[in-house]
DNA sequence: TCTGGGGTCCTAGGACCC
DNA sequence: TCTGGGGTCCTAGGACCC
């Protein structure tokens, strides 16, 4: 398995470097992409705003202390999905094993690749360079025999990098890598280990399975093969890729809300937001989530399992009211979300009844007319009065191109 | 001007059934 | 007056990723 030649792409700061290629006079300032919303953090900075500290997640306003002439650009989705989505097509060219990981980040087995582009060092010059010069983007390439190899390596150089990991340099890279800088060892984990006197890689990788077996349960082994720089995993093509296993949206008001009413508006557009999404998608879910953020940022979430599998916003928005009812609301609300799971792939079926059949109709219908015009173009009356929010929810710089991957219709 | 949004996977306990 | 045991579904919450 570790004979493979496997690459990751990481486009550098993406959505700052975009709106710098559509408008040139944002280039070579510091910039950074924020939400539409008031309330909203930083999703990326340019590079030049980084040089003053300006980092992902931060506040405005903490930006603007640290660098008091960036230059402050709403998020816009279209932009970045589109020139996304060309990206990874031109990635195709290359290698058919392409796994899209995220808006910006990319896996490309290219072990069978090279016999005819000569080397994946080679593959990485042609598509630095395309990229570049259709995009003016600029990105970080990892080579390595695996996965999670690849990625570690991308990080190793920004901007513009490219890191080669090749098998004989896997033990001595790893040697003295922390931890943290492995794809799935996040803070807490990094936490326990430090404890455990492990601060490495190479530490990592040296110790008793058993006992990280004990400490972490079934994670424990793939934990040493991690510190060992082992990843069998592969490279998973979008047409081969798992169904989706839940689909939800969620937002953060604009100020903290206490009335009900006002609740049950956001829970109808959000539940709403999740059908529509759901039907296009050709899903149902048999079970709705409901999450809360209350205003001291404390976040629970309760779930309701249905007697039979939903999309339809109404039915979604039931479940939500239901979940709502069951709840003593304790102080004001920040942030709602509606999240449905347990989903059935459905195939399109008319309904037995004419009542039915023509709800169905009008449902689909108005589906038509905001994938063509966007978001809420047609809606429930009692959204109207919603309509500072409307397009308002910002993309995550998680998003997937294809939005829901590969739903099969069975 | 306090702190975004969309996901996956795992654990642990309880209900319920055979 | 009895305290097994496996399997599945459900709920809640946490860690992690982008």
């Amino acid at each position: 398995m570790d004979n493979r030649v496997v690459m990751h792409l990481d486009m550098n700061s993406f959505f700052a470097s975009v709106e710098q290629s559509y408008n040139p006079d944002l280039k070579g300032k510091p910039i950074v992409v924020t939400g539409s919303q008031q309330r909203t953090v930083i999703l990326t900075a340019s590079y030049e705003a980084r040089k003053f500290g300006v980092k992902t997640g931060m506040m405005l306003h903490e930006a603007k202390r640290l660098c008091p002439e960036v230059i402050m650009v709403p998020a816009d989705n279209r932009k970045y999905t589109h020139t996304s989505a060309q990206i990874m097509k031109m990635m195709l060219d290359y290698t058919p094993l392409v796994e899209v990981f995220s808006i910006d980040e990319a896996f490309l087995d290219v072990t069978h690749s090279l016999s005819i582009f000569t080397s994946a060092e080679n593959i990485s010059y042609l598509l630095k360079a395309r990229i570049k010069h259709q995009f003016d983007i600029t990105c970080s390439i990892g080579i390595a025999p695996n996965k999670l190899l690849a990625k570690l390596a991308s990080e190793m150089m920004k901007p513009d990098g490219l890191t080669i990991i090749t098998p004989d340099k896997v033990s001595s890279t790893l040697e003295h890598m922390p931890i943290k800088e492995l794809c799935g060892i996040g803070k807490k984990m990094e936490r326990h280990l430090n404890m455990m006197g492990i601060y490495t890689c190479g530490d990592l990788g040296r110790c008793d399975e058993g006992r990280l077996k004990r400490k972490f349960g079934i994670i424990g082994s793939r934990l040493k093969q991690m510190g060992q720089g082992i990843d069998d995993s592969p490279v998973i093509p979008a047409e081969d890729a798992e169904e989706v296993k839940s689909v939800g949206h969620s937002m953060t008001l604009k100020r903290d809300i206490s009335s009900r009413n006002e609740i049950l508006r956001y829970l109808l557009q959000l539940s709403e937001m999740v059908g529509r999404r759901a039907r296009r998608c050709g899903v149902a879910g048999k079970t709705v989530h409901l999450t809360i953020r209350y205003a001291d940022f404390s976040t629970f979430g309760k779930q309701e399992t249905l007697s039979c599998h939903v999309n339809q916003s109404d039915d979604i928005y039931q479940g939500a009211i239901k979940i709502l009812d069951s709840i003593e609301l304790e102080q004001p609300v920040r942030l709602l979300g509606v999240r449905i799971t347990n989903l059935c792939y459905q195939r399109e079926q008319l309904p037995l009844f004419e009542e039915e059949r023509r709800k169905a109709f009008m449902i689909n219908a108005m589906d038509t007319v905001n994938d063509r015009f966007g978001d809420f173009t047609v809606t429930y009356g009692s959204l109207l009065g919603n309509n500072e929010e409307k397009g308002s929810h910002v993309i995550s710089p998680a998003w997937k191109p294809e939005g829901i991957r590969n739903v099969q219709v069975r």
